[in-house]
DNA sequence: ACCACCGGGACAACCCGTTCCT
DNA sequence: AGGAACGGGTTGTCCCGGTGGT
């Protein structure tokens, strides 16, 4: 039983050391030995948990993205007026932005792969559209209560979606180009306007 | 002079295949090998013109930049209708998107390095911020002349780029999940009815 | 008593994985782990039952020359008549290739590395050497019969076995460039033309 | 062209410091950085002027191929007389195995090979076949001229040829254990018996 | 000036046989 | 007997400099 708890211990050692390590110097930049050294294990244990370097990259999206559903599940239960929780939503952007920071150039790495091979997108990056259908789901309610327009859920959800990547994105690459906080929130607001009704 | 002239078509024949290679497989899985192959030149040559890979890279970035401003600045020049304008844009996506969709994932490439490594890339990187300001302008104009509400054009500019970019880093990665042009198209009316007056 | 079975089992079961492993992709190609998969083994047993992955080699070496020892041994004590044995041999041959010729091309494995370190493996090979004795010892009783002519018994048995295996040499790697067990026939037959008495 | 003269050395010297290497260790456990370091070259060249280890390794079996049947072509264009011709081939085998004794381990590295992968042994196994036929003519130019019996000049040709390999084998794992000089004359002999006329 | 080839050497991911602890 | 851990070793690829010929 030890054993497996060391095992267990040894294997997020690992995760935890590839999470640092691709934030820092990016997927490909990092090598297998780096993510090692900094776990403290050997490279024969890390192929011993993993079959390899891409796996362990696989498994860490999988956590964030089940983390980040987590996130957004919580806030769409708490909430039910719709347009408030949509502003919440933009509050939860800068959050993503902050918490995450040093993990979301991961993501674009990832993106940038699963954008050339649609195996690798399907293996973890269908689950990004489940973010879309939430939200597609949060709109029609909205509109069956009377609060929305009747506009097509799904395109108001992609719209939605894509204005959040989109803010993350420029974030990135230039996090003082802007205020990204009120970009987040005026945007949000701007789209409600055309949202709600009256 | 027939010397000159060798010398430009073997620099472009390098920057066509590397373009053409770095679409495919991505920066980092490209080498300058096969760079070289596809273009029919030696490694000498390859040297002999461009100092690194990364400049290669960023020469081909300069170019596409380029010509993406000029197709937004002829838009921007032609219509004097702010909104309407700004439609004619969400086409433009459109366009930007089945036309250069092969390298498109290149862009990603670049970001996923620029987010990463300040110095270097941003060089490039920066002209990015160019879009946001000629959009603002362009909000600027349509507040003054009465047909926008007084909103930061600033900020109303960044919101109309991040959903412009989040569209198509949606459409990259998950080119059947929705129809995009549609959201595009849809997208820009919903926030027009935040920004036109009355 | 119970457990000793259940070891002797695992024990044989090992060995039977490593032989089909060896077979399959030879010893060098064949990794540890493979074996114990196909055996239904953790390495942990393999490494109880076996102090390395060449003890288990030379077991089997040692197995498969003890049962080639029987054969001959068996079927030079049916014969009187030293001819007639020795023709019978040559159909051994066919037998031979036929029945164990998956595990033939271990026999090689084993000898490359004879070859080279004279220490550790050919201890194991030594045995070889007791075949040419036997045939020795057949040729020589064969002469006192009268009915070989009298040449040197070890020089003919070692004429013979070279002639043996030489071809199954050509046999394990190019099967149809040849009918070999004609060859093997007539082969013996050519020699015992030389050997025989008028 | 001085360059091209200093390419082929390097290729040279990586050929010889391959064939001492695997005279040496062996085919497998030869490690091409070793093969490197003998030849006084980096990685880098020796993947310049070969694709892969198995590159040089079928590229120095054709050049010892080669060297053979020049060996052998030699031997029978010389001598008419054709029993004489094959007690030549006897001592030419023990010129072999003195002159490249340490090579034909290596021999035995890709016999093993070649036993299991079909496409090896056409890629480089094949030109053996090669002996078999120049054998079989020498013995049906022996039968026409009615110094040789009728036999069957293919089965014959395999016979000498598997027992010149058999002693080769055998030699090999096992110099001493027997004077295998004297085995290739006599057995020759014994063959020649056979196959005389009268 | 332009190009071609040769070469350098660091480093990549992955796998190996084996040991140790339970 | 089970399986986690070890760490050195494998082949092959990388980007790039240097040197000489056109």
């Amino acid at each position: 039983m030890t054993t497996q708890k060391r095992a267990a211990q040894t294997r997020s050692r690992i995760l935890a050391a590839a999470a640092a390590s691709f934030a820092e110097h990016g997927y490909d930049a990092t090598g297998v030995e780096e993510v090692c050294r900094r776990a403290g294990v050997s490279k024969g244990a890390f192929y011993h948990h993993f079959p390899s370097k891409q796996a362990v990259f696989l498994q860490l999206l999988d956590q964030w993205l089940e983390t980040l559903d987590d996130q957004i599940a919580s806030i769409l239960s708490e909430k039910e007026d719709v347009p408030a929780a949509l502003v919440t939503m933009s509050s939860l952007l800068q959050q993503v932005f902050q918490a995450a920071s040093g993990q979301l150039p991961v993501f674009l790495d990832f993106w940038a792969k699963a954008a050339r091979d649609p195996e690798e997108w399907q293996a973890t990056g269908a689950p990004f559209g489940h973010f879309r259908d939430l939200f597609g789901e949060m709109i029609a309610a909205g509109i069956s209560t009377g609060r929305l327009n009747a506009v097509d859920p799904q395109v108001a959800a992609a719209t939605l979606v894509a204005f959040a990547a989109g803010v993350l994105l420029q974030g990135l690459a230039d996090p003082h180009g802007a205020d990204w906080g009120q970009v987040a929130e005026e945007g949000v607001q701007l789209f409600l306007i055309g949202l709600e009704r009256n």
